[in-house]
DNA sequence: TCAATACTTTACGTTGACGTAAAGGTCATA
DNA sequence: TATGACCTTTACGTCAACGTAAAGTATTGA
């Protein structure tokens, strides 16, 4: 039963201890206490991945913290399910929207990146 | 050879005029003038659309405008031309990384909604 | 002619996500 | 015992990406 302190986990995720304890500040981690010192475990450890990963995809924090919340199980009440399940859609679509972006900026770096060789090889050749 | 003012490409776009404005203070477009009033050309609102693709990738202004500038042709020296194919490259692990992201992510939106609708339908039978 | 509508510039305000001291506590080891 | 290497809290600072007046210009229709 593993556990980390929050320097660990900072030079694991290449974040600064100040970046973590904001995540706790704003309510998207809570790791327990040994006297002041900070605690983390493994399940905690899962929710900054998370949110660094939430970060990547341009998510605010406050947006990381309601995905995050949707994984915990306990108070589910229907209608909570209920908005949960929107939100999770309302999410799968911006993703799928994240992924057709993706595909066209993919391309379009194919294309540049291809006129840029085209244009060192004439160059190259082109001695004008 | 169509035209547009700044109001249509808000509408169209869903993002406010001063929004537009910001891309221009900050070099993103230079759309020509009719006295002061701005003019965008089509060129101009492909700008802007891939400012605002770029956006919902989580890119910043500053990068978006880079890679934007990638596309025009002009002033290629070798140099140049070889910042930009590196430039293209880290743009590209960016994305895949991007792409493994939103992969996990929806894995997880997609098991969130299962264990929703399991809740609700033991709910449904489960009166307690 | 006057009111509405759409455009402009200038400039200060706001929000999110941290950065960056400053000042202090705790523990190992030389 | 004192020097690092960690940890803590408090609190002001910063930067990007706009928001939000305020004040003015230009065109159009009743």
């Amino acid at each position: 039963m593993r556990e980390y302190s929050i320097s660990q986990l900072s030079k694991e995720f290449q974040v600064t201890t100040r970046t973590i304890r904001h995540y706790e500040e704003r309510g998207l981690v809570a790791p327990r206490r040994r006297g002041q010192t900070r605690i983390y475990s493994p399940a905690d450890r899962t929710r900054l991945k998370l949110i660094l990963r939430g970060k990547r995809l341009g998510l605010s924090l406050e947006d990381s913290r309601e995905i995050i919340d949707m994984y915990e199980p306990g108070k589910s009440n229907i209608d909570q399910l209920k908005k949960l399940i929107t939100a999770i859609q309302v999410q799968r679509l911006q993703l799928t929207q994240q992924l057709d972006d993706i595909g066209s900026l993919l391309k379009d770096l194919n294309q540049a990146e291809a006129d840029c060789i085209d244009a060192l090889k004439s160059n190259r050749t082109d001695h004008s």
